[in-house]
DNA sequence: GTCTATATTGTGATAGAC
DNA sequence: GTCTATCACAATATAGAC
């Protein structure tokens, strides 16, 4: 790999890393190119040789994890998913991509640019669907979205708080707190 | 009441519950001034007679929801809340104000308005300080926020999912799931 | 790969007529 | 209370030099 190559991947990642951290802070509409450029410490013309467009930058950052969660959503439609095994890989991907999911539970202003692309929501109805297990009540559905809620927002909320990591003790508690959940 | 008065009042609530909306569906910096007068069907200067800034719509819209939670933060300082009556209450305010919690929050486009105004997260610091009941070690902070989470978020989605309201059996669901997880 | 300069559109907000 | 017209500026994005 030549130099000037190696350098383009490495600015482009330093972008991705700065423009996660700027959309999580202040939202992916309340972020500016121009916001962007500055902290890279470049000017916005220099950005736009990396990606054609602001959108591209959030598909970027979103493709990644989006796939992950599409994959686990697939498995869930296509077999039989215990409620450990689902919530320990919603904990685990939470936490592999927390800084990108305050993006992707939390941010509205992403919708217009991803709803063309992926089905997050439906992946979600997914998740809670599979953690019901076949209940259809309205108890079973609450429970359900309890333990989801826990897994996801719980758990992001915790590595927000904490260090950015979350300790084996802290994911077992959650782990064990969302299958109680979903006890009747 | 004139009748001149009479309708500016509901005008004004009109454009505070399309505002909200559209807050909601596409954050607070991905709504513009125009989209609100558009579904408004009045032009942008008849929405600056109402509000003297976009600012002030946002302001209008979470300062009640906020005085509560801000409330109910103050109690839990300075009396002993026990973990039913506070997971209670916040299931309660979460249902009443859904749409603002959209974005109270999710939206991180709010906080550069907000947080001169509100400590939105320290109350939130202080929920779960009172949930987790003295419990310092890692795995009593993670079991409180994963009450919090089952509060606030689970309560939210499923509200959001359903068709706006949550029915008292889906609430005590929600009620003893939250207070589940906070079992060592 | 990065720059300055600029085109173009969007956005919050105001002036003044009705 | 609402309108049209407009301002000042910020936004995304591009052109073309280096």
């Amino acid at each position: 790999m030549a130099a000037a190559e190696r350098d383009g991947v490495r600015t482009r990642a330093r972008i991705l890393a700065l423009a996660q951290q700027l959309f999580a802070a202040h939202g992916f509409a309340g972020t500016s190119i121009a916001d962007i450029a500055r902290v890279l410490g470049t000017s916005k013309a220099a950005l736009y040789y990396h990606f054609k467009s602001k959108d591209e930058i959030l598909e970027a950052l979103v493709t990644e994890p989006v796939s992950a969660y599409a994959a686990l959503a697939e498995r869930c439609e296509t077999e039989r998913v215990s409620a450990k095994e689902l919530v320990g890989a919603l904990i685990d991907l939470t936490v592999e991509t927390h800084t990108v999911n305050a993006l992707l539970i939390n941010d509205p202003s992403i919708n217009a640019v991803l709803r063309r692309l992926y089905d997050v929501e439906g992946h979600v109805q997914t998740f809670v669907r599979s953690l019901a297990d076949g209940d259809t009540t309205e108890a079973g559905r609450a429970r359900a979205w309890a333990a989801f809620a826990v897994a996801k927002q719980g758990t992001f909320w915790a590595v927000q708080a904490g260090d950015g990591t979350l300790s084996p003790t802290a994911r077992e508690e959650f782990l064990t707190a969302a299958l109680r959940c979903l006890e009747p």
